[in-house]
RNA sequence: GUGGCUGUAGCUCAGUUGGUUAGAGCGUCCGGUUGUGGUCCGGAAGGUCGCGGGUUCAACCCCCGUCAGCCACCCCA
């Protein structure tokens, strides 16, 4: 085998196949799983925007933070002409950026805009981690009304809710305004000063840079330390503290569970007010299966003159396929042809295209070995398809003008006027639109 | 980026204290007389034992390096 996907990258096949932990899904269950994320996104009226894969270097470490790990060291870099370019490590810059680049604000109204796509950060592979992953999110640009952040979490319950997922837990906290940080960090900062030699070096090098990231550490000596530090929601001036006690007001309307966690911060810079992040036990390392926030201050970063609020998640489809493993849940199969052709002799495979095209161009899904192989091999193939029926030609049916048709499940055959094969066949269980349906188990 | 574990046919695995033609099951292909699958029987193909060095008369087995996967850390979706 001369060459391989490159390190924490993986193909979709036909049908599921393992790295070596991680279970990859075919491409149907991925189909599948991109549907009903769809779905739940038209329900609540979001729509769909697709961005280049390849971003300004600049948009991202402007808009996800230079001081961040993605940027810092996750980044995968292309440089062309003298121009940088990254592989996008998330999708809510650029999407900012699409919406200020088209101006969508003048479609009028908050924007309810949804995105499928890969992404690339240079981590280390694990299983549920991949260097290009897949995520689905939410960005609703435009509104800094508490209820953009209510939606956005009921629709991100919603989503997995679509998928039969039980057993998740949605953290929730107020990160307060930018206004609001600077005193903040300062009390963090004076906490922490005299304990400074008790800090791994990564949370000291944070007191400067970035001290809230050392609130989710999970270091326990560490996590000792943050008994009888300040607390962020002591912090928040009035605008945030109000916004946020509405959107847990209007979640509990919703029946929208969450628990709040005064210690949850976001590893990106962009994030304002309403954080969130929904976490499962069942993961191991990689509980996170999805998180967000609200992002008021992005629109600026990347080069808005006037601030644009907004509020959105992203979530991991390799993630929430770990998930949907655990809750047991089958994944739609490859698809299955209608009709297997088996050709006998040279003749009977040249009416075979012809046959083969017929039934095609009637809506019939239809499959058939190449290159005369033995009747048996071709039924054998036949049966292997998946096939309800195989329709068999060969001298004698040319000469008759019927074929052979033969129901694979009954074992059961009858000859058919071959003009009439595509009626007769059509005829049989064609509900192939929809699809197989997961089961839960 | 750090640490640990793992790496033999497409898949799941065997492979004796290093010893000379590396095995099995499943799968694939062909066949079991002239045109019929899912069972059965027979046969075949398929491996530079992850890759590169080293030790040795001799290495899949020992040593070093490297790559990849997995687990944990870090971080994150």
């Amino acid at each position: 085998m001369a060459f391989q996907t490159i390190r924490g990258t993986f193909d979709v096949l036909p049908d599921a196949h393992d790295t070596g932990g991680s279970e990859i899904p075919g491409a149907a269950a991925w189909r599948w799983a991109e549907g009903v994320v769809r779905g739940t996104m038209a329900r609540f009226a979001f729509q769909e925007v697709r961005t280049p894969v390849l971003e300004p270097l600049d948009l991202v470490a402007r808009g996800v933070g230079a001081t961040t790990d993605i940027v810092s060291k996750e980044m995968f870099v292309v440089e062309r002409s003298k121009e940088a370019y990254v592989l996008r490590p998330e999708v809510t810059a650029p999407v900012m950026r699409a919406y200020l680049q088209h101006h969508l604000d003048q479609r009028g109204g908050a924007q309810r805009l949804f995105y499928i796509g890969p992404c690339f950060r240079a981590e280390r592979p694990q299983k549920g981690r991949f260097r290009q992953f897949h995520q689905w999110g939410t960005e609703l640009i435009g509104s800094d009304d508490p209820g953009a952040d209510a939606e956005t979490v009921a629709n991100l319950r919603a989503v997995y809710d679509a998928f039969g997922i039980t057993g998740t837990r949605l953290r929730l906290n107020s990160i307060g305004d930018a206004a609001d940080r600077p005193a903040f960090r300062d009390a963090l900062r004076e906490h922490f000063a005299p304990h400074a030699d008790q800090l791994s070096e990564t949370s000291r090098q944070r007191l400067d840079t970035n001290p809230l990231r050392i609130l989710d550490t999970k270091d326990p000596a560490e996590r000792a330390l943050l008994d009888g530090a300040p607390v962020l929601t002591d912090f928040l001036g009035d605008a945030a503290r109000d916004h946020h006690d509405r959107v847990k007001t209007l979640l509990d309307g919703l029946g929208v569970p969450y628990v709040e966690d005064p210690l949850l911060v976001r590893g990106l810079d962009y994030y304002t007010r309403t954080v969130f992040e929904l976490e499962s036990d069942a993961l191991g390392a990689q509980g996170a299966l999805a998180a967000g926030g609200r992002y008021d201050g992005l629109a600026q970063a990347v080069g808005s003159k006037r601030p644009v609020p907004a509020v959105g998640y992203a979530a991991g489809f390799e993630r929430l396929f770990i998930a949907l493993a655990e809750a047991g849940t089958t994944l739609p199969a490859a698809p299955t042809p209608d009709v297997f052709l088996v050709c006998l002799g040279d003749a009977a495979e040249a009416a075979g295209f012809g046959i083969a095209q017929a039934l095609r161009q009637s809506g019939l899904a239809v499959d058939f070995a190449l290159g005369g192989r033995s009747v048996k091999a071709q039924m054998k193939a036949a049966d292997r398809s998946g096939a309800a029926h195989a329709v068999v030609i060969g001298d004698d049916e040319l000469a008759a003008g019927a074929a052979q048709v033969r129901d694979l499940g009954a074992s059961e055959q009858r000859p058919v006027p071959i003009a009439e094969l595509a009626v007769v066949l059509s005829a049989g269980p064609a509900a192939r639109e929809s699809g197989p349906s997961p089961v839960h188990g």
